[in-house]
RNA sequence: UGGGCUAUCGCCAAGCGGUAAGGCACUGGAUUUUGAUUCCAGCAUUCGCAGGUUCGAAUCCUGCUAGCCCAGCCA
């Protein structure tokens, strides 16, 4: 805890410190809690890795628990596409994985013993009759007409509810507390429901399952949880949540020593630019317009590790943006430059040419072919050297060839000497276009002095610029995206849908990579020179036919004037 | 308009009665075989607003204002 002496501590630290000091907690606890019922995004990312990271900071530990106590919504390919999200993640449960589905027999017990606590009343109410007794926002709610069953009266009829007597919404386990408070969630919440459906873990046990108010603060205290970390939404849960703990809580363990859990509400995370909706994403599923969940311009943990983020710049983003109870919305370009910090050092610079076009030099002698070495990351040694094949005839990008040059414009243009990086000092001679005006053919000569891109003779060139050699390159093809909606523009149409931004995706075909990208896996990145990261796309990439996704392009001052 | 929560730079976010940290973004300028990186410099006389307490207030008090959440047998 000495590291980040200087990094001052978010609210939640200082909570737990507290409770250290005032000798309320010996061991941090904590624990996340998805309900598995669709993937994780960059959200949950925050969650995850801030319960992880407390448990981690405060020599705690960290459970990971699957909140499947609503079985009309949760399937197990969910519990699985969500371990392998966090455990990709870098949060380790290890052998603490736990399902609220495993406590039901204790929820079940739990809510027993509040019913002869007199805490607990089996409700004949409809779900329309429960909201209308519930009262308004403004107006205080209504007495349940059988709130006042008897003891063993209520013990049957829930024992009933238990041995599938009564179809679903026929009854209704709720809490007596108090229909008059301000706070609707303390007017006799309902704490079990009957519900016909088989559970993806219990099968048919179970006709009856317990809500997330009652369940959640038992699975906690079952479990040791010091402190329940959930989001804003759930503020107004606290005060049930308490109640739940103060009534039955103790009953699960009775001889635990660790508090009560605490649950503490934070701050969602909001990032400007992308799509978070289940509804929207489903919908451009369906309409194509992304191919999946795991589209690398949507940011569930899927998509981002798709798109090439790694666990690390999550982590680096996560930690950046802080912990608040303010709502917030955190700059894209943050996440930018937590993924471009992460890899700057830690990947080769290769060479890729994205729009290709030939540069002849003259004076090179056709035919050879010289392997020049060239230094993987010139800031980072250990990534060590590379050889990468020099030929007369090499592609250049086309934009860093124009034939009237504005100000400013230090690339290729006819009379000037630019160096081909880590290669020869060349001077464009001239050029061909065809019919319709595009450039087909740059001709150059270039200094044999000057091999390994500098002059003996001291001589300055403004401009470098990346190529590859025609006769060695491989083709693949570049996928480049852009936020898919733009808040400047409006996220929204008037009609409600999504305001899409058109250049989210530009797919280039004829890119030419440096022959060192053969053999390229899933989900390996690279810097390419002077473009940006990229990272080869684990759903469409090949041997024969790379994809290349660009994760995030460099920062550049450079700007063309607008033509 | 019942209750709960939140308001500090374009975006996050410290600050906890002693005179506005930091990061992202942005703007210079230096170095540079990436118009990148790195480096150096700049970037809130002011903390939603108005009063008050105090020698002293972003921090305490009072009153406003704005935003978010709550009336699922969802989580």
């Amino acid at each position: 805890m000495t590291e980040n002496e200087n990094v001052s501590k978010n609210f939640i630290e200082q909570i737990i410190d507290k409770d250290i000091e005032e000798g309320h907690c010996k061991a941090v606890h904590t624990r996340f809690p998805p309900e598995p019922n669709g993937y994780l995004h960059i959200g949950h990312a925050k969650s995850i890795l801030l319960n992880y990271g407390l448990a981690q900071k405060y020599n705690g530990k960290f459970n990971l628990r699957f909140d499947d106590t609503n079985p009309t919504k949760e399937k197990t390919e969910f519990v699985e596409a969500i371990k392998e999200d966090i455990q990709w993640l870098g949060a380790d449960w290890e052998d603490r994985l736990f399902f609220a589905s495993d406590y039901f027999e204790q929820m079940y017990q739990a809510a027993v013993v509040l019913i002869k606590k007199g805490k607990a009343y089996v409700s004949d109410l409809s779900a329309d009759e429960i909201r209308e007794y519930r009262g308004t926002l403004t107006e205080p709610g209504k007495e349940d007409p059988a709130a006042g069953r008897s003891v063993e009266e209520n013990l049957t009829l829930f024992e009933d509810m238990k041995n599938g007597k009564f179809a679903d919404g026929e009854k209704v386990l709720r809490a007596r507390i108090d229909m008059a408070s301000s706070n609707i969630n303390m007017r006799d919440p309902v704490i079990y429901r009957v519900a016909h459906m088989t559970h993806h873990r219990t099968g048919d046990q179970w006709c009856i399952y317990p809500m997330y108010d009652f369940a959640h603060p038992l699975e906690d205290a079952i479990e040791g949880i010091t402190h329940s970390i959930c989001t804003l939404e759930f503020e107004d849960h606290r005060p049930l949540y308490n109640w739940v703990i103060d009534e039955v809580g103790s009953t699960m363990i009775p001889n635990r020593e660790e508090m009560p859990p605490r649950q503490i509400e934070f701050a969602k995370l909001y990032l400007t630019n992308v799509v978070t909706g289940k509804r929207y994403i489903k919908r451009l599923v369906e309409e194509g317009i992304v191919d999946g969940w795991d589209d690398p311009r949507l940011v569930s943990i899927a998509a981002l590790r798709r798109r090439g983020f790694t666990p690390e710049s999550l982590k680096l983003f996560v930690e950046l943006c802080g912990v608040s109870k303010a709502n917030s919305s955190v700059d894209y370009a943050m996440l930018e430059y937590c993924i471009r910090e992460d890899l700057k050092m830690k990947r080769p610079r290769m060479m890729a040419v994205l729009d290709p076009v030939k540069v002849i030099i003259d004076n090179y002698p056709e035919g050879q072919t010289e392997y020049l070495e060239v230094v993987n990351n010139l800031e980072n040694e250990a990534l060590g050297t590379r050889k990468v094949p020099f030929t007369r005839e090499i592609y250049i990008d086309r934009e860093d060839f124009m034939e009237e040059p504005p100000k400013k414009y230090f690339r290729m243009f006819p009379g000037n000497e630019v160096r081909l990086m880590n290669a020869y000092f060349v001077t464009c001679n001239s050029f061909v276009k065809d019919e319709s005006g595009r450039v087909t053919e740059i001709h150059c000569t270039y200094d044999p002095a000057s091999k390994g891109g500098n002059s003996p003779d001291g001589r300055k060139v403004k401009g470098t610029i990346h190529w590859v050699s025609a006769e060695h390159a491989i083709p693949a093809e570049v996928r480049l995206y852009e936020n898919i909606v733009d808040e400047e523009k409006g996220v929204y149409n008037e009609d409600g849908s999504l305001n899409l931004n058109p250049n989210s995706l530009t797919v280039l075909k004829n890119c030419m990579l440096e022959e060192n990208l053969r053999g390229a896996k899933a989900y390996d990145s690279f810097q390419f020179v002077r473009q940006g990261f990229f990272c080869v796309d684990a759903k469409d990439s090949t041997e024969d036919h790379l994809v290349f996704n660009r994760i995030v392009s460099l920062k550049s001052s450079f700007k063309l004037p607008t033509a």
